[in-house]
DNA sequence: CGTGATTACGTTTATCGTAATTATA
DNA sequence: TATAATTACGATAAACGTAATCACG
C-alpha cells in the first residue's frame, strides 16, 4: 500500500470511475493507474470497484467504506506538507482563494493589496466560480479557502464561518421613472424589470424571497454573476438593477441613481469556508483575519476543532 | 513520502529517539532507517529530530507537530487494512484484548467463550497489565480494546465506555475475630491488617477514600495485582481481604467467610476503551457488546463519532 | 571504547511508460 | 467500431541490507 495507489483510487473516483481521465489527471500513464488499483485491491483483500467485464460500473461495498478512509489518509498526508511548508519557508508558498465574482471584484481587493504586502512571496490565485463551485474546489482541496455568500454551510465537509455582512442597494439610470423619488419599496421596484444576479449568486435567494413574502411576482429580464455587467445594462436602460451595496462606487457609478435597499431585503452573510481537517499555514490564517477581523487564529482554530468529527 | 517514513519516525519516537530500537522493533536495518528518516525530511524541508551530532536528542517544533499528524495517518492506513480484511474474511481475523487480571480472570472468561464459539478463526489474545499499560496498550494500537476499572478515562486519545458496575467484597478466614460478626463495617475493618489490590487496580482508589472519608488509617500489609493472591494471603491468616465482587467464587472459596461491602465502598465502574478514529472490525462490536450488552455497535459508533474530535 | 548514527555500495524489488491486446457499449 | 481496461515487457529508480566509518558520552 502506498500513497500513489490511494491518490489513483481517490482520483478514478472523482473522474466518476472513469479510469482513463483519472490518468490524465494525475498526468500518468492508464496502465499504470491500472495496475497500481488491482495491487491495492489485491493487497486489501477486495475489489474497490466494481466492473462489468472490463469497464467500472460502481464501488463496491467495500469500496464505499474504503474511500472516505483513503480521502482522510490522503488529506493528513498534505496537512503533512503544508506542516512542513509551514516552517521551511515561512513566508512562501500558494494560497488558492475560491470566490465569487462580487467578493473578488469589490471585497477582496484591499484584502489581496495588504497581502501581498505582508508577504510578497505567496503565489496568489483566486479561482473564480458560482458558489457551489466555490464549494466543490475547497472539498477537493484545489482551493485553500472558500468566500462566498450562497451554499457555503450546506456542505458537511466545511467549515463555514462568518465574515461580514451586508446589503443590496438598487440602482437605476438617471431618466428612470423611479430616479425622481426620494427611496424606494418592493412594490416600486416590483413594476419594473429587473436586472440582478444569478441564481445561486451573491444573496439572490434573498432578493426572490422578500417579494414573494409579499406577494409581488417579479420580471428578471436579465441576470449575471456579475455586478459590473448588471450595472452596464441598468446603465443603457434595460431595468432597475439590484446589487450588493460593495458594488456600488460613489465615484465610478456616479451615472446611476442609488438607493438603499437595506430594509427591503434580508442582511446576507458572506462566509469563509475551510475543509474540515485541514492544516493551515501561517499565512492562511493570517489571509482569513484580514479579510474579516473577527476570524482570528483561535476562533478559526475552535471552529476546526469543533467541527472535526467527520464521520464515525 | 511514504508510509514506511512515516513507520520510521513513529516507532523512533515511540522508542524514545533511538533509532537502532525503532529499527529492531520493525525488523530492519539501522542504516535504512537512518536514510529514510533523513529523506523525510529533505522531502518536508524541515528537521523532525534535533541532533546532537549524531545522537538524536528531542523532536524540533515541527518535529512535534509533525509527529501527530504521521499519528493520524497512520492510523486511518491501519484502518484501511482493517475495512479490508473485514469485507475479505468476515469472521477471521485477530483480536487483542488489553485487560487486568480480575477482568481476565473473572468477567471475561464467559464473553470469551462465547465468542470462540461465535468466531472460532479469530485469534485472540489477553494482554494482561495494570491500568496505565492497558491504556497504553490500546492508545498505540497494539491492542485493539482495553478493560479496565481505572484510568481508561484520563486519555484524550481513548474512548472510554462504561462497561458494568461492581462492588466490593470483604473476605475474612473461618478463624478470624470478625468472621463472627453479621455484618461488618469500616471501623471493624480498619482494626485490622488489610489486603487488596495495588495501587491504580481495580477500585483501589475507592478503597482508599471510603476509609480516609472516615478518618480511618488502615494498614495494608499486602498489595496484589491479583484477587487469587488476595484470597491465598487472607487463607493464611494474613489479614483481612477487599476484593472485586466477582472474584468471589461461591463453591471455590466457601472456605473463606464473605461480607458484602457495596455499602461501604463507592460503586466502581468497568470500562471499554477504545481508540478514537479507530475502525472496528464487526467481530469487535460482536465482542464488546457480548461483554457489556448496552454497549450496542450503534452507541459504539455513536461513542465514536462524538469523541472523535482529535485536536485542532 | 562502546553505543549509536551516517556513508558507501551492490543487490533486489518496485514503479513507470510504451506497445500490444482484449473486452464493452 | 470507438472507447476503455488489462497484459506484456523493458528501462529507470527507489528501497534494502551489509560492511565500513564516524562521533558522542
Amino acid at each position: 500500500m502506498n500513497f500513489q495507489q490511494l491518490r489513483y483510487v481517490r482520483e478514478t473516483v472523482r473522474r466518476r470511475l472513469n479510469l482513463t481521465e483519472a490518468a490524465r489527471a494525475l498526468h500518468t500513464s492508464q496502465p499504470g493507474v491500472s495496475k497500481q488499483i488491482r495491487e491495492l485491491e489485491d493487497e486489501l483483500g477486495v475489489q474497490i470497484f466494481e466492473r462489468h467485464g472490463r469497464r467500472f460500473v460502481a464501488l463496491t461495498p467495500p469500496g464505499r467504506e474504503l474511500i472516505g478512509v483513503i480521502e482522510r489518509v490522503l488529506l493528513e498526508a498534505e496537512n503533512l506538507k503544508r506542516v512542513g511548508e509551514n516552517y521551511a519557508a515561512r513566508d512562501s508558498g500558494r494560497l488558492t482563494i475560491a470566490t465569487t465574482h462580487t467578493q473578488a471584484r469589490y471585497a477582496l481587493p484591499q484584502v489581496v493589496a495588504a497581502f501581498r504586502e505582508r508577504f510578497p512571496k505567496v503565489r496568489l490565485s483566486l479561482q473564480q466560480g458560482h458558489p457551489p463551485a466555490v464549494a466543490r474546489w475547497v472539498i477537493s482541496g484545489e482551493a485553500d479557502i472558500g468566500i462566498a455568500t450562497e451554499s457555503l454551510d450546506h456542505f458537511d465537509e466545511l467549515i463555514a464561518m462568518p465574515g461580514y455582512q451586508w446589503t443590496h442597494t438598487v440602482v437605476v439610470p438617471p431618466g428612470h421613472p423611479l430616479a425622481r423619488q426620494r427611496s424606494i419599496s418592493l412594490e416600486a421596484i416590483a413594476q419594473h424589470p429587473i436586472i440582478t444576479y444569478s441564481n445561486e449568486f451573491a444573496g439572490r435567494n434573498h432578493i426572490d424571497t422578500a417579494f414573494e413574502a409579499k406577494g409581488l411576482s417579479i420580471d428578471v429580464v436579465l441576470t449575471a454573476i456579475d455586478s459590473d455587467v448588471i450595472k452596464t445594462y441598468v446603465e443603457l436602460g434595460l431595468g432597475v438593477g439590484i446589487i450588493a451595496s460593495v458594488a456600488y462606487d460613489e465615484i465610478r457609478d456616479r451615472g446611476l441613481k442609488r438607493f438603499d435597499a437595506s430594509h427591503l431585503f434580508p442582511i446576507n452573510t458572506t462566509r469563509v469556508a475551510i475543509r474540515k481537517g485541514t492544516f493551515l499555514r501561517d499565512f492562511t490564517y493570517a489571509f482569513i483575519e484580514s479579510f474579516a477581523p473577527e476570524l482570528t487564529t483561535e476562533r478559526v482554530n475552535a471552529a476546526l476543532a469543533e467541527g472535526k468529527p467527520l464521520k464515525g
